[in-house]
RNA sequence: GACUCCGUAGCUCAAUGGCAGAGCAGUUGCCUCUUAAGCAAUUGGUUGAGGGUUCGAAUCCCCCCGGGGUCACCA
């Protein structure tokens, strides 16, 4: 049974109330001629020709000032707000006295009348008729604009706890237009990275998100069974292993935005399920695939806020091409005065930064490529403000990349970075069947002792790939960290709608 | 997973060992151009749950639940 708050209770005696009187709470449809922003813009002009303007709008009541015998509310739909204007004139005490008594903030209205400007200058609805359309018996977390001298909105005692705001989106939604904008900006961003890439001649595919084998990145999988075929299934960590098989296909340029599931702890920049955009060109390398990236990343910037000038944070981030362009060895020796090719094993690597900087901990057990990426995560990524790309890394820790012709220890990859994190991750993909089940048989060793971490030989992908394999670059994307950049959100949870949460009580 | 901070009215917050409070929201009046409307009165609490110390606990201790932050993990 539902608990009722002592507000809710009162609440619900009013819809009694209502119901006495044969006034549906809830009817099933509502009329309305104008959104609040068509009609304030509609009455500017109505007002220059001297003309009458009737509308029918809808919306929420989000304030409203009731003084007697007159009241002014303001309702709130998708588009603004309007505010409305009840005088016992046009209506009837009885029907004002109503009005003031019976509607709660947050209700939905439906009012009928005739614009009109107050003294004070505001666009406002002097309303003839109105109708409940949708009762609110739970409070909205109560919030007040203030509106300064400036012009700017002051908001007061709104809803503000992290936790409410994403156990409760729908009411952090209904309160606070902000994060109405910012998942509108979301969507903005995602259709723009179709746009750019369809401009492209690029495919949009769906793969399985459902596979009887996980792969294409190091991640824990989250694991689940299908009855009916009786076989342990996993939710996909990537999608590259099923994009580059459609390569082989001969479909040349593909690209899929979707969900990825990692198995893996949260911070403000990680969450067990977020989207994924990976591309893949035939006749690519990386270089032509990081050309293809700042052209993307400008366009969508440029097209979602008006700038490729992005405010984040404290910093101002240019994503105008070319992006500075950082070669790993180089950005090492320059932040860490370590030349990672003077230290061509694990041990030495080790010893060497040991040597140079006696209070850091690298894990000593650690393979070299998890070294080099030691020494970039501690010395080279916080220097990564402005859009970089980093290229060329160990191959130890790229087992789908191509290695450089000139040396057989790096590979050709990048990844971008901009804010001191890591963006998108891109490669010139291995397309060597014989290489790539080396690669395999590799990381099976490397992962042997532990099973959780133990990355699967794919054979079916190694058939595939055996069929012959165009060259190509492939490029992943977080394109939640995306959204943060470019609606300026430091946590990924203010960018998903619904953040995962433990279950209640 | 580790460390750390937090949880008080519908919302935002006070009260640091001594009567659980304020603003907004709500309720009842008054008010015909308000906009954080105003004026007057007023309701609302298992202080996240449980246990302990104490004459006395929102406050101190233990444990649990939930959350924030930092770190770890995350090719």
């Amino acid at each position: 049974m539902t608990e009722y708050t002592s507000l809710e209770k009162i609440r619900l005696e009013k819809l009694e109330e209502l119901r006495a009187e044969g006034i549906d709470a809830y009817p099933a449809r509502a009329t309305r001629t104008h959104t609040s922003a068509q009609v304030i813009a509609e009455f500017e002009i109505a007002e220059k020709e001297n003309r009458e303007l009737k509308a029918t709008v809808v919306g929420r009541i989000r304030a409203t000032r009731a003084m007697g015998k007159l009241s002014f509310t303001h309702i709130e739909d998708v588009d603004g707000k309007i505010q409305l204007f009840l005088r016992m004139n046009e209506l009837t005490q009885a029907r004002v006295d109503f009005f003031n008594k019976m509607f709660d903030l947050g209700d939905f209205i439906q009012a009928e009348g005739v614009m009109m400007r107050t003294k004070t200058g505001e666009a406002t609805l002097h309303v003839h008729d109105f109708k409940l359309i949708a009762k609110s018996i739970s409070p909205l977390p109560a919030a007040k604009d203030e509106t300064l001298e400036d012009g700017t909105v002051v908001r007061h005692a709104g809803l503000e706890d992290p936790e409410l705001r994403a156990r409760q989106r729908y009411a952090d939604l209904a309160v606070n237009p902000q994060v109405r904008e910012t998942f509108r900006k979301r969507a903005a961003i995602i259709k723009a990275l179709r746009e750019f890439l369809d401009s492209k001649d690029f495919l949009e595919v769906e793969t399985p998100i459902l596979q009887p084998l996980y792969g294409g990145a190091a991640a824990r999988p989250f694991e689940t069974h299908h009855n009916e075929l009786n076989q342990d299934m996993y939710l996909r960590i990537s999608f590259e292993l099923y994009l580059k098989r459609l390569l082989v296909g001969n479909l040349e340029r593909v690209y899929e935005i979707g969900r990825d599931f990692r198995n893996e702890g949260v911070s403000f920049k990680h969450n067990p399920e977020f989207t994924q955009l990976e591309f893949y060109c035939a006749y690519a390398d990386y270089f032509q695939v990081m050309e293809l990236t700042e052209q993307m990343l400008a366009f969508v910037a440029e097209k979602v806020t008006g700038s490729t000038t992005v405010k984040f944070g404290e910093h101002e981030l240019d994503f105008k091409p070319p992006w500075k362009r950082v070669e790993m060895r180089q950005g090492i020796l320059d932040t860490s005065a370590i030349d990672i090719a003077q230290h061509k094993t694990a041990d030495e690597l080790f010893r060497a930064i040991k040597a140079k900087y006696p209070n850091k901990t690298p894990d000593p057990k650690a393979p070299r490529g998890k070294l080099i990426d030691f020494l970039v995560g501690e010395f080279l990524e916080p220097t990564l403000i402005q859009p970089t790309f980093l290229y060329n890394y160990p191959r130890d820790i790229s087992p789908l990349a191509k290695s450089m012709p000139s040396d057989p220890l790096t590979v050709e990859r990048f990844e971008g970075y901009l804010a001191g994190f890591e963006l998108c991750n891109a490669f010139t993909e291995l397309n060597d069947p014989l290489d790539q089940e080396q690669r395999f048989l590799e990381m099976g060793r490397d992962y042997a002792d532990d099973e959780e971490e133990k990355h699967p030989m794919d054979e079916d992908y190694l058939r595939a790939m055996r069929y012959g394999m165009p060259p190509n670059g492939g490029f992943g994307m977080g394109v939640d960290r995306l959204v943060m950049v470019l609606t300026d959100k430091h946590s990924i949870r203010e960018v998903l709608l619904f953040p995962p949460s433990r279950k209640e009580e």
